[in-house]
This record gives structure tokens, C-alpha cells and sequence, in this order.
DNA sequence: TATGAATGAGCGTTCATTCAT
DNA sequence: CATGAATGAACGCTCATTCAT
């Protein structure tokens, strides 16, 4: 029986794999479980997309396309922070790590995906590379930090960075599973406290400490009012 | 007397199935070609293994061994550690840390396999369980040194374990893909030393920050001297 | 519109199936070959059957189904047979078996494969199954007889139900191997004429030849007329 | 580990062979399977067989040849039957059929397992050349039995063969699947009685009836003796 | 003779991809 | 665009047979 021409046919299919993917990963999916998923015909897939894997690239772009977007203009940004005072250099950090788990909890599923190698070692390099960008411009803020003097001059540049990053790609690990969206905000406040407790020198741990109290307190009452 | 097995099959086999696994997956790594790479039958495969995944689990199996009986040891010695002076406990810390990373960087190539998710959906748990148990772990801990006085009493137990496991988890991730073993005692003392000024109260960062420049210190030595 | 199925892929399948298993039976079956004997792809077999045993278990069900609703027929007009006159009984009793035996010619093949233990050890109940139906029928039938009178009274049920059953299963047995159909009706009389002449009474052995020499004429006639 | 040499090596794995095959088939049958319950290695099996093929004719053979031994000696026998009275000529007739069926008690297995097609398709012709056989040697019986005038001249030789062919077929079905040895005495009587009937004239019938009863009670005392 | 590790052809089944409609 | 029957390469696993000792 042949279906109405369907213009979301395309889109369609791209949500039922994305399902498919997440459930099986790349290589347990069967391109007819997704077909079936989308009430679409096998022939169908192969009209919208070369392959499977063709399929599951798109996917993965689309999220990618947008996180890299996001990381960009976070970059362009991070040029214009020198010398601001503490608390608005605190606040615009926090900013920025939420544009970014927001991006992370709107595709967490090929996010997950990804994390957990469901995309087969084909993609694994993908993790690789970010893991190294996230690497990379966290020992730049650290080494940043230590040049303006809100971070502490001993610290290892490297280590350091390592650390800080370790701690955000765990927090992304578990948003990554979480099945209802945690208070991010809440969640970035804690990982923003120890890290600065732990690079911070005296001056900054204050600051923050006001910063986060205020923070707290504006989005428990947003919380309230909503 | 029959004709003499090889008496490396077995192990030629298992390095094989390692390789192949870590290379394409348990779903993707094909039996023709882990007995290709060990100069042996496809037969020879099923003289050893009852099946390809009985191949993985061995491997995994054998690591994982290793890996829980030093976390049962280090859980039975924690139970002595109450009301150690700070360097003691420190010391103590930095060398059960010590043993489970040389652990991992032993079974590198499978621990990597599993974090991975090379293992195929079907091992994706194992991860769930180790990262929950580090997790647990971690948190215990927390709850300990703040009980002691030794972590600031200020602390979410919750997000404090989360992050210091998240630290060491991605220490780990970093671990499992070097290809030359790096000095993890350097590693694991600047994650300490993080942690701890993370967490700690300044009397124990201050002992932190001996105990580690004497630490390090008998580490160059003994290197020059080696 | 799909790719139209070809109507006839699956009866070809199984009459491929059908030949091929009577050749090799089930075991030395090959897919490929009854595939290739349907001109069709390994493939194509899977989409009409689950397994190589679920075809053979169809091919075995369509024979036995229709054998089974005769056989219940039979039991069920048996039960009105009492006190008719010998003539009709024997008139009634080669009718049924030539609707018997007129269903084993028409799966001859399948049922030869059934009974020759083509289909491998797991189908040899199915023998017994049916022999045991046939035994006990029989002995039922035996048992009818002595008490209406018509079988002599000094018979051991058992034996003399196992004696004539075996002439069944004898003629069915040939049946299975013939190349061309055999003058049923002649064969059945004359089997009939046998037990009869075994089992029954002078009355009934008198009243079995004339209705016997009867119906032969009759044949005769409609094979001239034909 | 290799075994004292075993004289008995050779029979132990017939008899193990037997013992498997009839269980699982020909093809069912693992070479390994019968070494095992041999308690002998895989190649011993090749030391004495050319091939699993081979073991299974062999056994074949050893029951076949004995048989063939009684039925050529049986056949020489009935060649100075002729003019023997009544009483004499039954007695004969049940003493040959009390060997045939002792042998094929003494070889039910294989029989079993050849009259069931286990020994795959590859020997099913071995069943139509018995079959065959035992038809003709039948319908010889009964030609000469009409010729010397104790069985019915109106008698369709073939029909009238191939019916009492199929009773002892049928014995001989039954009796291979008994599990313990039945009173063959009392089958073979009850069989050749009932032929007897359907054959033979009123003098032989009654001849018959003298007999067996006779050989009843002789038997019994037997019995009851032993 | 005896052993049993090793071999490798072979088969059932799956599933990505193609194609006739 | 859409369909789903058809294709066939691929792979896991089995087991008869060989062979080095």
C-alpha cells in the first residue's frame, strides 16, 4: 500500500533512527527496525539517505553543527573578558557552561550515543576529539587565570586542566543519562565552586562564594514564582 | 601422546581477540580474524572458546579479577584509617590510588574496550557499575573526612563525590589511551592535590603540600637514580 | 506499489522444499539447493519461513491437517455404523479407507518422508503417533465387531488389531513409494477381503464376496467406460 | 595420555557406535561422542574406520550378513517341503519364522535404526531391498501353497503376498522397539494363524488349529518349568 | 597403536542494499 | 516519492578428518 506523500518523511526517519541508534547502537540497528519506527517503507530510507551510516552521520552533524556554533562564539567571546572584575567574569563562565549543557541535554541522546562508543569504534575518534578540544580550552582559561592572577601561580597548567575537564565530561556523562532535565544551573554552581576552590586564590574563592550565594537564592525564588 | 598443543594458543588467541576487539568492536571484530592474527584455524577459536563473546568476557573477566580484589583490600583497610595523623592518611590515599591505576594501565586495552562501549550495548552495564561504585566510594569517603574535620563542613556530599570521581574517571579515560605508561605518581598527586583544596579544610591542604613536595622530591631521586 | 511478489514463490519453495527434503531429508537438506531447485535467493526463502524446520513443519502440518479431519469424520460416522446390515458395513468400511488411503496418495511424498525417518530423529514420534492412532482404531474396531457378531468370538483383540493394522500400514507404505497411482479401490478390496476372511464370521466372510464381486464389476465397468 | 593398546579397541567402538548412532542417526552421530563412550580418542577411530560412513556399513553389515545367512539356508530348506503333511509343513513354518525373528531380536538396534531411515537417506534403499525380498519370498510361499492345494485357489497371489508380508512387517517394526524380549513363540502363532485364515483351506485351518494349540501348551509347560 | 590439537569446508541465518512496479 | 520482495555477501559455529608426536 503506498502512503500519502509524506514531506516529513525525511524528518521522520531521522527521529526513528535516532531512536533506533540510541536503543541498539549503530551496528545492532536494523534499517527496518527504523523504517518500521518512522511507518515507512524500507525502499523509503534508502531514498533519503546513501547508506545507514550515512544516516547516522547526519545525525550526528546536526548536534555537532550546533555544539560547534555554541564553542565558537564562546571562544570569539573569551576575547573580550580580560580585566573584568571577578563576579561578572564568575557570572559570564557560568553563562557560558550552560549555553553549553543546554546545547548537551537538547541532543543528549547521540550524545550518549557517542560517549558510550553505541556509534561503533568508527566513531570513536569523535570522542577523541573533543575530549582533546574541551582539553585544550580549559588549559587556556587556566593558564588565562594564572596570567590575570585570579588563579593560583603554582599550579601545573596541564594537570590542572586535565582536572577541570575531567570534572565538566563527568557532569556531561551524567546529563547524558539523566531521564528528566536536572537543574543545570545547580549543578554547574557546584562543579564552578570546587574548581575554583581548588585553582582559585583567596580573592577569587570569595568572590565566587558571594556570586553563587546570589545566584542560589535568585533561582530558588525564580523556582518558587514558576 | 597426542600432537602437542601449542602451549601459547590459548594466550596468542586471547592477545589476538584483544587486539581485534579493541579494534573493531566485539560486534564488529570478526573470528576469522583474531585466529588470522594468531596464525591459527578458525577451529582452533572454538577449541578455547565455547564463543566469541565467551572470548570477551574471559578477557574482560581477567581484568576486572585484578581490579576487584584490590578494591575489596583497600575497602578492608579503610576501616583502620580513623584518626591517622593527615600525612599518614594522605600517603595512604595516594598509594591505594596508586595500585588501582597501575591495574588499569596493566589492562589498559580492555579497560579502554569497555569505557569505551566497544563491548557492544550488551556491556554497556559494566560501566554503570563501576562508575555508580566509584561514585559510592568516593562519596563514603567525603562523608568520612568531613566527620573527621579534615573536609570543609560546608560540602554537598553529593557533588563532591560526584566530582572528584568524575577527576579520577577521566583520569582514567586519559590513562587508557596512552601509549607509553606515564609517571601516574605525578598524575595521581596532582589530582590529589586538586581534590584536596577542593575539598579540604586549610589544615589538611597545608599537610597536603608537604607531604606532596617530599613525595615528589623521592620521586625525581629515585629516577635519577634509575 | 511494491515490487510485486511473485504469487507463486512460496508454493514453489515448498514444492521445492518438499523434493529436496524427501531426497536428503531434513537434515542433509541444503537451503541453497531448495532455494536454487525455486530459482530463487537463500534470501527469499527466509522471508516466507522462520527456520529451514518451520518449512518442513508447514510441508508435515497441510498433510497431517487434512488426514486428521478425515480420521475425525470417520470416528464420529462411526458411532451410527451399529446394526446395519454386513453389506453396508463393508460398503462403508472401504469407502472410508479409500478416502484414507486417497489422502496418502496425495501427500505420498511428504508422508513417505515422515514414514521412512527422512525428517530426522526429532519427527520419529510422529510415527509412533500415528501408528498407535491406527492400533488402537483398529483393536476399537476389532472389539465392535466380536460384540455385534460379525468377528469370531475366539480373537485376541490385541493380535488380531495389530495383524490387520499392519496390512494397513504395509499398504500405505507401498503406496508412499508408487510412481503412478495403483487402482486403489482394488487394492483396498483386497485387503478387506483378507481381514475379513481373518477375522470374521462365515456370514460375514459370504457377505463380503458378493458385495465385493459386486463392486469390482462396477470398476470394471467405469474403467471401460472411461 | 595415551592407553594401554586395547585388543578390544576395534569392538568396543562398534559396539559404542551402535549404541550412538541408533541414539542421535547417522548424521546426528558425533565421531567424538562415540570415541567418548568408547573411552577411546577421536584418531583411534580413524586407526579402525576410514570414515563415520564406514563404521556405520560395517555394522550394517554384520547384522545383514547373519540374516542373509538364515533366509539363504531357509530358502534351500523349502525345497524338500514339498508333500509334507499339514501338521509338519506349520510346525516348519514357525520354526523358520522363530530364527528370522530371533535374529532380528538379537540385531533390533540397527534394524531399528535402518527401518526408521535414521541411517539417513544415503540407506533407505536398504528398506525396499528387504521389503522387497520378503514380498517375493512371500508370494513364492503362496503360489506354491496353492499349487499343492492347501491355500485358496482363488487367492490374488500378489494382493494375498503382499498383505501377509506387511503383518510380519509389521511384527518386525514392533518387535525392534520392544525393550524387553516379547514370547516370540506367541506372536509368530498368532500371526500365522490369522494368515492362515485369510489363506488357507478349511483342512489347513483346521490343521492349524491342532497345532497351535499343541505348541501353546507345550510352551507353557516350558514356561512354567523354567 | 594411540592421542587430541588443529584444520577448514560447509551450512544456517541475517540484513544492508537494490529494483521492478 | 514510495513500496517491500528479492538479492547475496558475510559471519558464527560445527564437525569430519588429518597430523605431529
Amino acid at each position: 500500500m503506498s502512503r500519502p506523500s509524506d514531506p516529513n518523511a525525511r524528518s521522520r526517519l531521522l527521529a526513528a533512527a535516532e531512536r533506533i541508534f540510541i536503543e541498539h547502537g549503530l551496528d545492532g540497528a536494523k534499517v527496518e527496525d527504523i523504517t518500521r519506527a518512522a511507518s515507512l517503507s524500507k525502499g523509503a530510507f534508502y531514498l533519503h539517505f546513501k547508506t545507514k551510516d550515512d544516516a547516522f552521520q547526519e545525525i550526528l552533524a546536526s548536534a555537532l553543527a550546533e555544539l560547534g556554533v555554541i564553542l565558537r562564539e564562546l571562544e570569539e567571546q573569551r576575547d573580550a573578558w580580560t580585566d573584568r572584575p571577578y563576579p561578572v567574569l564568575i557570572e559570564q563562565w557560568l553563562d557560558a557552561d550552560l549555553r553549553i549543557f543546554e546545547c548537551l541535554w537538547k541532543h543528549r541522546s547521540i550524545m550518549r550515543l557517542v560517549l558510550e562508543g553505541g556509534g561503533s569504534p568508527k566513531y570513536h575518534h569523535l570522542i577523541d576529539v573533543f575530549a582533546d578540544g574541551a582539553q585544550q580550552t580549559t588549559e587556556r582559561l587556566v593558564q588565562h587565570g594564572i596570567e590575570q592572577g585570579y588563579y593560583r601561580a603554582d599550579l601545573d597548567v596541564k594537570q590542572a586542566g586535565c582536572f577541570v575537564a575531567g570534572g565538566y565530561d563527568r557532569l556531561a556523562r551524567r546529563l547524558v543519562r539523566e531521564r528528566r532535565k536536572p537543574n543545570l544551573e545547580r549543578w554547574l554552581l557546584g562543579v564552578e565552586a570546587l574548581c575554583l576552590r581548588a585553582l582559585g586564590t583567596p580573592e577569587l574563592i570569595e568572590a565566587c562564594v558571594n556570586v553563587h550565594a546570589q545566584r542560589l537564592s535568585e533561582s530558588a525564588r525564580r523556582r518558587r514564582s514558576a
